[in-house]
DNA sequence: CAATTTAACTTGTATTAACATGTATTGATA
DNA sequence: TATCAATACATGTTAATACAAGTTAAATTG
């Protein structure tokens, strides 16, 4: 039943993970018992503890003593936050998303985006213009460069069907590491109204962000624009509850603002 | 050395976490291997084992087979996001925070103020509006409005030196436990404009914050209006590197858009 | 002297064993 | 009937032990 190579504790709380995902254990259901899961997997009770207390760390189970092990209701495994992607977040909201691309254009490197994309003068980038849709309407536009290398492997083909994230990721196996965001308010010129449907001069709200794969390299730097009565950026930050007495004082969540001067 | 009643293990993690906290272990400093600190606090390797587990998961440690436990370099144990303040902030920057209490008035809630406090049609509520200053120059400009519960606690003397939620904390032992931010976009009014020091009509970058005490009672809300040029809200999320095994595939981090129709 | 082997030390994995503590049910007792 | 004690079973704590595997440096070898 278990592989060898791999530790057995790791295999056992993957094994756990994916009934969970697959809902063969629903939310708030009772898990087996350590003795019987040590049984089922013929190995100690240890080895399962192990298992389940990476289950825990992670806040896909709790345990309560003289009860079991359940699963827990939240969703997605808290304190995790996922770098998402246009496509899926409309889908999480139940909106049909579409995208219309724009501009699709390699271009002199302009100055200011030498340092984020870590490129020399005169380099040239990619640049991807969209329009993001919810159920047809337009909710927000965005422009993205990418170094050359990267941009390249972009069709216009495939960014009708996908997303950048998701043509790297699965078809070149270019994934991405780590992700900036900043938000920031601006101003609607009278390019991006007439591309938004909005009044010129109107607010809204700037996403610039920065991805990287392994190596700190720097995949493509994105300036995306939503409008505000479409789109608001929430974050729900929550203190853990004092449960066993190893956080006294505790840590809670970080959001860091940075300050311009 | 370790008192009784508390596991051991969670003696030994909280000891190791204070050293830490207190520089004592500094960043990227080796941990006394386990064996070490079995025989420090005469208890088996498996509970020491244990004690680094916590600390592992929290991400204040990491161990690397064959080397030892080294210290994370993050300042604030990963992954969790801290509800933070506004002086606090300010002074993570290395910026001089004050602020100006520019209102302090008892007024009737306006209605769409009943949702966000909970409260029904014809309450008053407390409304505090400040000017938050970064080394002199105005920054941010908020109002904040309590149910009067909370409101009759401030003090115009305290909120000159402290803010509201550290007075509703330390005070009264009013404490947040959970707090939703809301990102959004807005320009600057003449009023906004004339307190910030902008012209009409800039982008602001607004965030509306709602906080909650235990049983989900509202304890404030807040908008916040910053100027653009001063301050980004900025947010990195990381991929954890596969390390053992034990995330195939995933999970990062979340950070939630909101689509409003 | 350089390359290799060995030894010592680190964390990782896993078992067996015992006892502590919390929860719920069952059955005897007042 | 209501209460309490016994019991079974859950997770929690901890020890003692063994071996695996990664890292480093010293010792050995060519």
């Amino acid at each position: 039943m278990l592989k060898k190579g791999i530790p057995r504790h790791s295999q056992i709380s993957q094994w756990l993970r994916s009934q969970i995902e697959d809902g063969v254990f629903e939310a708030e259901e009772k898990l087996p018992s350590e003795n019987d899961l040590a049984k089922k997997f013929d190995v100690s009770r240890v080895t399962i503890r192990r298992a389940l207390q990476s289950l825990e760390s992670e806040e896909i189970i709790y345990r309560c003593q003289g009860l079991g092990s359940f699963v827990s209701d939240k969703r997605t495994p808290h304190n995790l936050v996922r770098l998402t992607d246009f496509n899926e977040d409309m889908a999480k909201a139940g909106l049909n998303a579409s995208s219309e691309v724009h501009e699709f254009k390699i271009i002199d490197a302009p100055s200011w985006l030498l340092p984020p994309l870590q490129l020399d003068e005169g380099t040239k980038v990619m640049q991807v213009d969209r329009l993001r849709m919810a159920d047809g309407s337009p909710v927000a536009f965005d422009s993205t460069w990418l170094p050359i290398l990267y941009g390249q492997l972009l069709s216009l083909e495939k960014l009708k069907s996908s997303t950048i994230y998701k043509i790297l990721e699965e078809e070149y196996d270019i994934s991405v590491i780590r992700g900036t965001y900043r938000f920031t308010a601006d101003i609607a010129d009278k390019s991006l109204a007439s591309e938004l449907k909005v009044d010129e001069g109107s607010p809204l709200l700037m996403i610039e962000r920065s991805t990287y794969t392994i190596g700190n390299k720097p995949v493509y730097f994105q300036r995306r624009y939503y409008r505000t009565d479409k789109v608001t950026y929430e974050m729900t930050l929550e203190r853990p509850q004092e449960d066993n007495g190893d956080y006294p004082e505790l840590p809670m969540k970080e959001f860091i603002p940075v300050f311009n001067r």
